[in-house]
DNA sequence: CAGTGGTCTAGACCACAAC
DNA sequence: TTGTGGTCTAGACCACTGA
């Protein structure tokens, strides 16, 4: 075994039995270079590796710190799609998250795993609708919200528009004559994009939970794809599971 | 920005456009040096950044390769559980999947955040049973599923033996008197422990896709959580969603 | 069996934030 | 102001594995 590996393993089992509780300032690097007898580069990639898998949060000038878990927050997501006089709603806890910057819309090539859904070749051009949607008081980012059409589809239609007015792109697509629209959703587990972690401030190591919901037309066409992403560590997703027969009960 | 933020994302950007496409091998270490005039180290800061992130795999003397990046599977979450004469389902879409090692019960401390679903102080004893399942041919693990059954529930029970024949503990807490028994799960997506990264077999930056069952008596009385870990980069987790009164439509 | 990545050292300077 | 982590270099030897 690598030395660094003993080390990170060390430092492993130690916030594992509780000797480094979370908040806790872990010895400097200069004392675990002497407690171990290793050079400063191998007690760096050892606090490295732990940083990756998120135990570990490094504060310049403070000490490395053991990461705090919070706790996660739950979505629900129902067993049927239902409405207001607003649109379609996914989620019965209805969540009162706001849009904190303006939606962007542009074209686009259509990402490998996303094309492959969405019935195109990987790289051509759609169009993607971004969303950033957080927290009304503080502002902070919680989920962002990707939209993807096909081109053939939204050119030169409201659907290319920043503002696709009351109802959004679902209304429009019914209004289209392609209602009424069936919805499938998948749930992913994956490592984020750079751009991602910035967005959405997440701690290296820490993966995202991806909702991603496909859109159908009445005669099964796609008509869209959103990839919904949110920080793994601090969302979950729960769903109903229900007994032949029986009535609905809580989560 | 640091030197070897500049070399990774010379290198991402590189893979993202196909300069080196799945498979292919970058150039070695010592041409990266050469090429962005950086000493190794530098370079292989840049290169554990991208492994981490599961774009790279080093493979000793052969180079470093960009990763193949597998097509997820699925797994259908149907919203009504169903059973038959062996036993309960979750998925209807029946993975002849087969136990690739015999289950290991045992007595152990409960992690934090499944003592918290359980109901119990976390670190305090429960009844762990551990099961890995995987592919009938090639034995590959694909699926570890672990039970946690409070203590005073399971003590001196069958529940606590190897096996709990047919119909398995949910069958054996229905003739004790708790059924019917009642279901509800939650996804989540998180980083893997050494262990789960040895036992699936994971990719260093892949993380896990989770699926925490909790199962409950009549009453409302926790009664079992199982959390089934699987490869956020080979799964992932489809859902049925209807429209308010129309017939189910497949994914 | 040789070339690649894996590990490790010793030393230097920088940059940020808490004091 | 200063102590902490962040970055970088130059050089050495090891170990595995594919040519």
């Amino acid at each position: 075994m690598a030395r660094w590996h003993t080390v990170a393993a060390s430092l492993r089992e130690a916030i594992a039995n509780g000797t480094y509780g979370p908040g806790d300032t872990i010895p400097k690097e200069e004392e675990l270079e002497s407690l171990h007898g290793v050079s400063r580069s191998t007690v760096r990639r050892a606090v490295a590796q732990l940083t990756a898998e998120g135990l570990l949060t490094p504060v310049r000038r403070g000490g490395t710190k053991v990461r705090e878990r919070r706790e996660r927050s739950r979505i629900t997501r129902a067993r049927t799609v239902y409405r207001d006089e607003r649109g379609y709603y996914f989620d019965p806890s209805a969540r009162p998250w706001v849009a904190v910057r303006p939606p962007v819309v542009r074209w686009g090539p259509a990402p490998h795993d996303i094309a492959h859904v969405l019935g195109v070749e990987p790289g051509s051009e759609v169009l993607i609708r971004d969303r950033v949607m957080g927290d009304p008081q503080t502002r902070d980012p919680i989920q962002l919200s990707t939209s993807y059409l096909p081109a053939d589809l939204a050119k030169g239609t409201v659907l290319a528009e920043a503002d696709t007015g009351s109802g959004g792109i679902y209304d429009r697509l019914e209004e289209a004559g392609h209602g009424p629209l069936r919805w499938s959703e998948v749930v992913v587990a994956s490592a984020p994009s750079d751009a991602d972690t910035d967005a959405l401030r997440l701690t290296p190591g820490v993966p995202l939970l991806r909702l991603i919901r496909t859109t159908r037309s009445a005669d099964g066409r796609v008509l869209e794809v959103n990839d919904c992403r949110m920080s793994g560590e601090r969302w979950e997703i729960g769903y109903e599971i229900l007994r032949d027969g029986s009535a609905e009960f809580g989560l």
